[in-house]
DNA sequence: GTTCTAGAAC
DNA sequence: GTTCTAGAAC
């Protein structure tokens, strides 16, 4: 499917590139999920979070450090999540920055939801510390990631259970402001 | 990943 | 009748 491939040339992509050096690139998301959202990526051909060992270590520490830094340089004093999806539908492992207000016209479904606010979404501290511990990620399985998308919607700060996507989304407008 | 839309849910 | 979601896309 080609559309998997996206990513490759997105991030070859001046007009959406925020950094760019050696070895990482940071790109606008095409289809921001927030306010602010930003994928960060290796040059290095490493398909997804499943291929990473411990020899990844320096690049994803780079990831996470210059992740963070572009958020408090960009994010207007958002707060942000860092971390990757456990099943990523795109080639070329890709680290979200995304601010947690979830204000934007393109976040539209519950897989949506689900793939930042659950445990699909894995942090990049545990990314990092899962390798420094065994050398590899520990993922939730096949069936744990189809049972946390399919997770009823929750408010990621308070206890408030949308009956539906719209509901949800009129009230993570009350969080913003 | 998105777009589109049938039919479920209301 | 309208809103909303889930699944196909060759």
């Amino acid at each position: 499917m080609a559309w998997t491939y996206g990513l490759l040339d997105a991030m070859k992509d001046p007009r959406l590139q925020i950094h760019n050096d050696y070895d990482i690139v940071i790109i606008k998301d095409c289809y921001p999920k927030a306010e602010v959202h930003f994928l960060v990526l290796p040059w290095k051909n490493i398909p997804s979070i499943k291929d990473l060992t411990g020899s990844h270590l320096p690049l994803l520490k780079k990831m996470d450090l210059k992740g963070r830094e572009i958020a408090r340089e960009k994010g207007g004093g958002r707060k942000f999540k860092f971390g990757y999806h456990a099943e990523p539908s795109m080639k070329r492992l890709h680290m979200h920055v995304i601010s947690d207000d979830f204000n934007s016209v393109s976040l539209k479904t519950k897989k949506h939801w689900n793939s930042y606010t659950t445990g699909f979404f894995i942090p990049s501290e545990k990314v990092i510390k899962d390798l420094e511990s065994i050398g590899r990620v520990n993922l939730p399985s096949t069936s744990q990631c189809s049972l946390n998308l399919k997770t009823p919607l929750k408010c990621h700060k308070c206890s408030y259970l949308p009956g539906n996507m719209p509901a949800l989304k009129l009230h993570l407008a009350k969080h913003v402001e």
